[in-house]
DNA sequence: GGCTTTTTATTCGAATGCGAAAAAACCCCA
DNA sequence: TGGGGTTTTTTCGCATTCGAATAAAAAGCC
C-alpha cells in the first residue's frame, strides 16, 4: 500500500473537474491535466477513490501498450444546486457528482417582491430539490440579476426588486445551510453553463448574446468569465440606439433588442403584457422571415455583433433566451447582413449558432459554478 | 552558509520583475508578491545575489521592528532591447537591468521597404544600441505592426509592407543574437509600456487609444493584454462609420479617426503629404477648441469609448498617439461628451487621459515584453 | 509461446519548498 | 542600559512532490 499523504484541497477539487469533464480520463491524461507529475497524481487519485469521490470503471485498450485504467466520478457522492432568478421567478436544478441534470424545480415570485422573500424562496427550492437528490448537498451556485460582486459574495443592484442593494447572499445562503456558496451574475453564469453543459465544451472564446428582458453579453476570453473593473462588463443594453440617430429619438439598444421590443417589431403587436411563454410560443410560430421588418431586426443585431466582434475578436456568438425559438435562421440571416455590412468579419469567421440549452441555462450555469468552486473536505 | 538548491528559472525571472518594478523591495514583500514562503524567497534572493542580479541597498526602517533589507536590481548586470517600426521608421531603445531607459536610435526607412530590409535594420538598431550599453544583451523585444502570432513569434500580415507575410521574426532575430526574442502587436506593446513606464503601474484594467496612421485599441484586463482568438482583439478601425449613416457614404472608422484624419477634420486643410512631425506640430499649435467641428471630433471618440466602456467595463482609457498633442482639454472634451450622450459612463467613473509616454511608447513596451520574458540561465 | 515494442502505472530515493521556531535588528520606555 | 514589543530574516527538520527506473499489461511478430 502506497503512504497516503496530506493532499492539497485544491489539487483534489481540480482533479474531479478534469475527470468530471472528461478531459482526463486516466491517471496518465489526469497528470497531464495537471499539470503535474504522473507519480503524485497516482497519490491524488488513490485519495479520491478511497474517499468515494472517483472510482475506476474498466480499462480502455489504444492502439498498443497497457490500457488506460478509466477514472470516473461516482454520482451518488453528493450533489449540487445551482439557483437563478429574477424579478418574476426562481429557477433551480440538482446536479449529482457526475456533473449530470437530475431534477428541476420552477417557482414563480409574487409581483413588487422583496429581497428577503426571495432568500427564503431560494432556501425552499433547495430543500425541494434535497428530497430526491442522493448523498449531501455539496455547494450551492447562485445565478444574480443585475450587479454582483463575485468576491464578496454580494448581490448589488437589481432595478426590478425595491430593495435589493448590497444582499449580502453567500452569509445568508450559506449561513442556513453549511456549504459554500458562490455568485455569479445570471448571464455569466450562462456562459458557464455554455462550458459544461453546452456547446462551449470545445470553445476557448464566445460571448453568449442574451436578449431577455433587457439585452446584455457576457465574453468568454481564454475560458475565462470576463468580470470588468466594476462587475459590469457586457452591460451593453444602455448603449444608445441607433447609435448615431436624428436629434430627439435617441433611445438605449434595450429598447430594440430586448426579447420583448424584438417581438412586438416582428409581429407588430404590443407584447408589453406578454408572458414570456406566450412569447416563446409566439416567436416559435412566427415564419415570416422574408419582410422589411425582419431585415431591420436583423441588422441591429448584426450591427452590435459586428461591433463586438472586431473589438474582441472573439469566434462565436451563442445566441440565448426567448429568440432562440426563432431558430438557426435567424442566426443565419444577423451573419449574413454582418458580413455583407462589414466585410472584415469574414475573416475572423464570424459564427452566430442558438444555444441548444433551454430556458434553465442560467440554474445550469449556477451549478457549473458550484461544481468549479467545491473541493474535497 | 545556507545550502543553495538548484532554483527554478521561472521563479528566478519572477522575483527580478518584481523587484525591478519597485513592487517588491525586501525578502519579505518579495515572498508576499510571489507568493512562495519567506524562507524559500531568502534562498531565491541569495542566489540572484550570488549572480550578480540583485544587490542589497541599505536598510529601510518602517515604524518598528526589524528594519527590511531592501533589495535592487543590479543595473549594469545586463540590458534589454525593445524595437518598434512600422512602414516609415524603426525605433529601437535600449534599457539597463533596472528598467531605466539608457538610449534610443531611430532609423528611417525608404518607401516600398521589403521585409527583409526591414529585419536587417532591426538588427542593426540592436548592434548600435549595443555600442554603448554596458553588459550582455539578454533579451529583444519587437512591436510589430498588423497581425502578429505571439505563441508562434511570427509576423503574420501588415499592409504597408509588401511582402510582410508570415515572417518569423523570432527565428529570424533569434538566431542572429543568440538571445530570446519575443513579439507583440506594436499597439498591445504601447499597452504594456504603460505598464512600466506609464501611468499603468498602478492600473490592472485600461484601454489604449491608438489613433496614428489608423486606428486601433489594446486592452489589459487583470493585468493581461488581450489577445483574441485570432490575434485581432482592439481592431475597430474597419467599423463602419458613421454607424447607421446614409446609405452610400459608409466609411470606416478609419477614415474618421486616424490621426490625418483628424487633423484634417480639425484644420480644414488635406494633410495627406503631411509628415508626422508636421502633423504633431499643427495639433500642438491648434488652439481652436470651441467649434462645431471640435465638437464633431470629440462626439466620434466619445462615441467610440462609450461603446467600449460598456462592453469591457475599463476604468481608465489612454490617449496615445500625436493627438496628445491636443492635450488635457482634448480628453476632458470627449470625457464630457460621452459622459452626456450616454448618461450611464458617470457611474462607471468614466476616464480619459493622453499618455505621458512619448513617440517611443512602442519600443519602451517591446523592451517591457523583453524583460518580462527574460529568466537568469 | 516467447520475444520485442509500446503505453500506463507504481515504486523509491532525492530534493525542493514549507512551517514553526529561533535569531536578528530595531523601536520605545523606564 | 536593559527589558518588552515588533517586524524581518534565517535556521532546521519534515513532508510533499518530482524524476528515473521499474513493473505491469497489452499488441504484434515470428
Amino acid at each position: 500500500m502506497r503512504k497516503n499523504p496530506i493532499v492539497q484541497r485544491e489539487t483534489l477539487g481540480a482533479a474531479v473537474l478534469q475527470v468530471r469533464s472528461g478531459r482526463a480520463t486516466s491517471r496518465t491524461t489526469l497528470a497531464k491535466a495537471l499539470g503535474i507529475s504522473p507519480s503524485t497524481t497516482g497519490l491524488y487519485v488513490d485519495h479520491l477513490i478511497a474517499e468515494k469521490y472517483l472510482n475506476e470503471s474498466g480499462l480502455n485498450q489504444g492502439p498498443m501498450g497497457r490500457p488506460r485504467r478509466l477514472l470516473s466520478t461516482q454520482a451518488g457522492a453528493g450533489w449540487f444546486a445551482g439557483v437563478e432568478f429574477n424579478a418574476h421567478r426562481i429557477q433551480a436544478v440538482g446536479v449529482d457528482f457526475s456533473g449530470g441534470l437530475k431534477q428541476t424545480v420552477e417557482l414563480l415570485l409574487p409581483d413588487e417582491v422583496m429581497a428577503d422573500q426571495v432568500t427564503k424562496a431560494i432556501l425552499s427550492c433547495v430543500a425541494k430539490l434535497a428530497e430526491t437528490m442522493q448523498g449531501p448537498l455539496l455547494s450551492v451556485g447562485l445565478g444574480v440579476p443585475g450587479l454582483v460582486d463575485v468576491q464578496a459574495g454580494v448581490g448589488l443592484y437589481y432595478a426590478f426588486i425595491p430593495d435589493w442593494k448590497q444582499v449580502p447572499l453567500v452569509e445568508i445562503i450559506g449561513s442556513k445551510l453549511k456549504v459554500p456558496v458562490i455568485l455569479q451574475n445570471n448571464l455569466r453564469a450562462i456562459a458557464l453553463a455554455e462550458r459544461w453543459f453546452g456547446i462551449g465544451h470545445s470553445l476557448n472564446d464566445y460571448v453568449i448574446l442574451g436578449p431577455r428582458s433587457g439585452f446584455g453579453i457576457a465574453i468568454v476570453q481564454d475560458g475565462r468569465v470576463i468580470e470588468g473593473a466594476h462587475h459590469a462588463a457586457g452591460e451593453v443594453g444602455r448603449w444608445p440606439w441607433p447609435l448615431m440617430g436624428g436629434a430627439g429619438e435617441v433611445k438605449e439598444l434595450h429598447h430594440a433588442l430586448s426579447a420583448p421590443a424584438t417581438w412586438r417589431r416582428l409581429s407588430g403587436v404590443d407584447g408589453r403584457a406578454k408572458l414570456p411563454e406566450d412569447l416563446r410560443a409566439g416567436l416559435a410560430a412566427f415564419s415570416d422571415s422574408k419582410g422589411p421588418v425582419w431585415d431591420a431586426v436583423c441588422t441591429d443585431y448584426a450591427r452590435v455583433i459586428g461591433l463586438l466582434h472586431m473589438i474582441i475578436d472573439t469566434g462565436v456568438f451563442i445566441l440565448h433566451g426567448p429568440l432562440t425559438m426563432l431558430g438557426e435562421r435567424f442566426c443565419q440571416s444577423i451573419t449574413d447582413v454582418a458580413c455583407a455590412l462589414m466585410p472584415a468579419l469574414r475573416e475572423g469567421g464570424l459564427k452566430v449558432v442558438p444555444s441548444t440549452l433551454g430556458d434553465d441555462a442560467g440554474a445550469l450555469g449556477a451549478a457549473s459554478q458550484a461544481m468549479e468552486a467545491w473541493a474535497p473536505a
